[in-house]
DNA sequence: CTGAAACCTGAACCACCTTTCAAGTTTGTT
DNA sequence: AACAAACTTGAAAGGTGGTTCAGGTTTCAG
């Protein structure tokens, strides 16, 4: 097995570095976000960060390399914030519902994250699908926990997890990135969908 | 107000010159297809083309513009092949059916149309949120279509339309794209988004 | 205090690509 | 046949921006 990218050990040794790091890495996060990847420049996350063009090959080793470690961060982050707004004490379906008024909120306060692991699917393929398949097994789980308990029809499974997933990113596209004036609130969007979800609209 | 784009007609006017762009177009979708917008190169896709460097600008201003030549171009195609493969005697549920796996069938037979059309939202936004928002209206429109016709619950709308836009979009990524050994096939994710979609999950 | 490692600096290097253009060839019309 | 418009050509202009590097400064363990 090929190793993909050997991380090249450049973690700051001192507290110094550790700052500067940190400056880098949220320069190149609005940089990446207003501009795109390619219209991102370095020197351009250099200047916001207020170091010298050089610093930043002292942690990292070229472009790819901060846009990957971004995504990895940001990913982390989507991760833990569904995490927080999920109560096992909840029922299936409620759960459901939370997950999804959580994501579109966690969307509208950072949609700068979202511009960036979408471009993740040029840049850097491999983290894109690591993201969405990590997303879709947790989904899954808790599909067939919900079958489990006799909330959810049993033998749900991949695909009805990515069905969700996507429906809820799409809410996302349309409700959180590109809202419009007038369009209903995060709580009646994950309402309709939680009923969608929940019976269909067959009758 | 500002022009956008003004189209600088570029059209060939003898045979010659529509058998050229007929080569540029093509070879400019591979290109990108395969390398993605920045890494494309004018010079890869006129040479693809066999046509000179220069030959790319009598057709076209830039490489943003073939892209987004190209782009308009494929978007119509996946609303025909859409609209080919429905037949309004069908009922609402089986049209919904039928659209998701001639979605899938296309996607699958096109797959660079998949990549071109996805990087536009960096390339081209406004290409790319136009061609969501048409295929969003249609489905939309389908939906309240069946719940005057009272196979669908009434009062369907944008919210249900962009989810079940995002349902099958991700049922492609995950089959279509990233497809793997001894995954249902696609008339089985079909009936079984089918299902989900009329029924639902909850019991 | 002291020396080595860590860190910072920014000019310069360099590879790559889009776009232009002047000169030549082909096509289609009169 | 003759001419203008359409089309083709490929060298070179013109830019951009990622990456390197040699030399200076700061940090911190011993």
């Amino acid at each position: 097995m090929a190793e993909t990218h050997r991380p090249s050990d450049k973690t700051p040794r001192t507290e110094r570095g550790r700052i500067t790091l940190r400056k880098l890495l949220d320069a190149a996060a609005t940089e990446f976000a207003d501009k795109g990847f390619h219209e991102a420049s370095i020197s351009g996350i250099t200047r916001s960060a207020g170091v010298a063009l050089g610093t930043f090959y002292t942690y990292f080793d070229s472009k790819d390399a901060v846009f990957r470690a971004l995504v990895s961060d940001m990913s982390a982050g989507v991760g833990k914030a569904a995490r927080e707004a999920l109560d096992p004490s909840m029922g299936a379906l409620e759960i459901e519902r939370a997950a999804l008024r959580a994501f579109l909120e966690f969307a509208a306060e950072h949609k700068e994250i979202y511009r960036i692991i979408d471009e993740a699917e040029f840049v850097d393929p491999d983290s894109y699908r690591m993201h969405y398949e990590t997303i879709g097994a947790r989904i899954e789980e808790r599909l067939r926990q919900g079958g489990d308990s006799g909330e959810f029809v049993p033998g749900l499974g991949t695909p009805e997890a990515w069905a969700l997933m996507g429906m809820n990113v799409f809410l996302g596209l349309r409700y959180v990135i590109w809202g419009r004036e007038g369009d209903p609130d995060f709580t009646e969007i994950a309402r309709r969908a939680n009923i969608l979800l929940t019976q269909g609209i067959g009758r």
